[in-house]
DNA sequence: TAGAATACGGACCCCGGGTCCGTTTCGTTT
DNA sequence: AAACGAAACGGACCCGGGGTCCGTATTCTA
């Protein structure tokens, strides 16, 4: 019995945290200057209890992340088409893009919060394996698509948090004409035929 | 003539410490742990010395950067073909992420750096804005391409330094692999026709 | 209800970016 | 060549934020 659960507090506190952090990325401005201590004060609790509970920056943001992806994670591993596994392939690439660039418009602070702390990249968060190695299963059933290890990757650098908050945050795009535009580049991506043009040789 | 020359010991400073982060950045290890201290000691030169010569991090590595870029600035800008102006559209424009992202392989921790501090996102920089409205103009050329503007970003972001240097550097996917990857990928977005596929609507 | 186990919290440490200013070097002027 | 003002030097210093420590408070168990 290593198992232990938790005391009643922790619990209360960890909550408290994760909204008190919630609502304090929402509010506007950059993430970056939403400091560990604001959140410890917004949420009525001590840095340490917050630093015991996830650890660094890089964990509050990822648990607080993962809560927020739950319900699509959820979606996409158990849920009806076109985001479920029961949808083909070249149905579902499409359908989960976009819930991934749609995810990003709902969350862009904490999303670029997650990206620009602790090894800065994304490559290096959990869920990035996820998202990539579920695309690349998916590319893969389409026929006619080589190299679908990269392309996930080229597919998935098109929504990242930055570029989001530039296009939406910066320029003004709307929500929808993003994801319009996303949903006509991922087609281009993947119903492209080989066609006759000079194809690249080497 | 309120143009004064600077004198002699700053440009040898400047030039010292330019070539000193150079090493200090090609010496392996990941790039936010070169200090700026480390720098300064490398050249032999107070921290005071390369603050007044570069205003802050940024702008030292902005600095370095751009000293690197220039040949394939100058490339594209005057060059002959695939590079300079007079090539054809989708000559060009595979061309040019050719050329991106030999360059971010050839100074991948360089790149690394400067993507990753300050503001985080490469986004911020000048020479991004460069690139992209380049890009973007080459692109509305081709015909039957449209969203130039958000194509434009998304080719780039395939090649964005952390991506490269996450294939490259943890994955082990040799150069030519990569840049062949890359070509295929602009070519299925470059050559595409518009295919009977249900195309967005809204 | 006593005692151990666990969590709390804020004073504290560390480290890195950025600043300040007394000192030094440069270049110009007579 | 000497001297003087301007510009640059450099390292001690400041500041702010992430992360730690440990005496104290709370919760669970017997």
């Amino acid at each position: 019995m290593p198992e232990r659960r938790p005391r009643k507090d922790a619990v209360r506190n960890r909550e408290a945290v994760l909204s008190a952090a919630d609502a304090l990325f929402a509010r506007g401005e950059s993430p970056e200057d939403v400091t560990m201590a604001d959140i410890a004060a917004a949420a009525g609790v001590g840095k340490g209890t917050l630093f015991r509970a996830f650890g660094d920056r890089a964990g509050l943001l990822r648990a607080l992340y993962e809560a927020r992806l739950e319900p699509i994670v959820e979606a996409v591993e158990t849920g009806p088409p076109p985001l479920g596994p029961a949808t083909p392939p070249h149905q579902r690439v499409p359908a989960l893009l976009d819930a991934i660039v749609c995810f990003k418009l709902d969350n862009r602070r904490l999303a670029l919060a997650l990206e620009e702390t602790g090894s800065g990249s994304p490559y290096r968060a959990e869920h990035y394996e996820r998202w990539h190695s579920l695309l690349r299963a998916v590319l893969e059933q389409i026929p006619g698509l080589a190299d679908s290890d990269f392309t996930a990757h080229a597919l998935l650098a098109a929504t990242r948090a930055d570029l989001v908050e530039r296009l939406v945050g910066q320029e003004g795009v709307p929500r929808e004409r993003l994801r319009a535009q996303l949903a006509g580049f991922v087609a281009r991506v993947v119903d492209s035929r080989p066609s006759q043009g000079p194809a690249a040789s080497n």
